[in-house]
DNA sequence: CTAGTTGCAAAGAGTTTGCATGGCG
DNA sequence: CGCCATGCAAACTCTTTGCAACTAG
């Protein structure tokens, strides 16, 4: 199955792109992009699609029910750990040798596989911690 | 506001606590005490009203839209890390040294405070991995 | 052309809420 | 008794799906 280069998507990964480290919901996106009247239900679908292909990270939230969305670069991301702050709602890469060093640590002293893509520590960052 | 200890609240509580380290939707608790007849609503409120105490854990299943719960050990389980497997769906506790400085270390370097008993690191287990 | 994509409306799943009734302390 | 909790049904929110019309390649 091969996909096609819509201008919704286009739109939907433009703006996302354009605000990194932002997570958006699919109404937030919808809501973003209410001008180019893109239905929600194409909003939903390629952000499942820019999921598959790697170009966007899926964030559960924790004390919300629904799924929020962040641009992901996906190499990059895969190896590194990912701090979401419960409070601004920003997320932070930890891309430093001593924190990657100790995942796999873990992984080798419980043998528990970390998949990084998909997860996300919880909690406040320093900006937020200052307030 | 006081809270009062009623049979329904302390049936859920006793399954989730005859079953540590496995993770219930809501619904998973209604179909277990289906001869209870537990009212599903009476389920979510007693789930809300336990994780307030701290008896309780929320768990966000990434891939899954519903929310899953577990039993929880307060004082414990706000000192270690949690793995969470997404094959077998059990939860592990890291009270290891290597996770402990892991949380130090990104506290360190980044300056952000993560919250233990909100963070869950997805994964594969080592019994699912062998499989 | 023709297979993937969109919009729309309707269906689904999970969760929450209002209200009368029931039960804990 | 008084206040909190329960059951029930209805409402809500988020997400998915079927289908006809549309568009990228």
């Amino acid at each position: 199955m091969h996909t096609y280069s819509t201008k919704q998507k286009r739109a939907i990964f433009e703006y996302m792109s354009n605000h990194i480290d932002e997570t958006f919901s699919a109404r937030d996106i919808y809501d973003a992009l209410f001008d180019k009247s893109i239905n929600i239900s194409t909003v939903y679908r390629n952000l499942a699609s820019l999921k598959l292909e790697g170009k966007v990270m899926k964030v559960l939230k924790n004390g919300s029910r629904k799924a929020y969305y962040r641009y992901a670069e996906a190499e990059k991301c895969r190896s590194h750990l990912h701090l979401f702050c419960v409070k601004c709602g920003k997320t932070y890469h930890m891309d430093i040798p001593s924190t990657n060093m100790l995942v796999e640590k873990v992984s080798q002293n419980s043998n528990f596989e970390i998949d990084r893509l998909n997860t996300v520590l919880q909690g406040i960052c320093g900006t937020c911690r200052k307030k």
